[in-house]
DNA sequence: TATTAAATGCAAATGATTTGCATTTGAAAT
DNA sequence: ATTTCAAATGCAAATCATTTGCATTTAATA
């Protein structure tokens, strides 16, 4: 069973309001890490609404309390995720800019060692691989 | 021997100005991938002047021939570096925001297994690792 | 040296994200 | 249920990196 929207909410520490909800509610549903615009623009299909400052807003809160991850894209939107684990990874069309989640790290185990040899304090790392989708392909 | 300024230049196919040769200097002094406008003040400190939109111009340019590589970083400013064997990764302090560059690709063997196994055509992938750098932990 | 497409500088436009402030709202206390 | 008030929202304006239009300059070739 997975978590609902107010068990994420309650996570925050903060007002438990219909902003709020919705913009949890888009995500949770979403297949691909979506921009604040997105979300803006799929809350409003749905029949509510949502002040696209609220949303920013709102996805910073999340990120800052590690329920989101935001990913910076190259075209300068980014984009954000319900933050699985920790973090998660990308596969990432260049044609269509579609996603698919990899459903492990390829960093784990190297992450550790990198740190070590450089005297850093590891606090986390971004990767997203580029590639031309199935669908894409055959365009 | 590296390369010099002008055999950077010439691979581009374009005319030799006062103003690209400085941003390709200031890229091959550089020890951290660069900002747009760290180039612009670094040239300006030289005693010449390149106009910040030609910088961007002469990057633009540069990362569609494949000899400048752009990180785009979470603060919301694209850094650029000279292309050494196609890509390189860092590792960025997010403290005092240098990077030291991480003399191997921890993905290259992934990748490809990575793609196939989800048919897609890899074509390239970003990375950085994020950590507090030595100078910072002892502040 | 003359010619001309390419490159530059400048100022204005763009587009994502942020911010100030007046108003509204959720939740704790009554 | 009502009061209370900090927190959250909406709105419009501000920011800031990057891009663009256009008049002027310049590198490369004849």
């Amino acid at each position: 069973m997975g978590k609902t929207t107010d068990d994420i909410l309650a996570k925050i520490g903060c007002k438990n309001t219909k902003s709020r909800k919705a913009v949890v509610e888009i995500l949770q549903s979403a297949e691909n890490p979506l921009s604040a615009e997105d979300i803006f623009f799929a809350v409003k299909k749905q029949g509510s609404s949502v002040n696209l400052s609220t949303v920013y807003r709102t996805l910073d809160l999340m990120e800052s309390k590690s329920l989101v991850n935001k990913i910076v894209m190259g075209d300068g939107k980014a984009r954000y995720e319900l933050t699985v684990d920790g973090h998660r990874h990308h596969l990432v069309c260049t044609n269509c800019h579609k996603s698919v989640p990899i459903d492990f790290c390829p960093l784990e185990k190297m992450e550790k060692d990198i740190g070590m040899r450089n005297d850093f304090d590891i606090t986390g790392h971004k990767l997203e691989i580029y590639g031309i989708c199935p669908k894409c392909k055959k365009e």
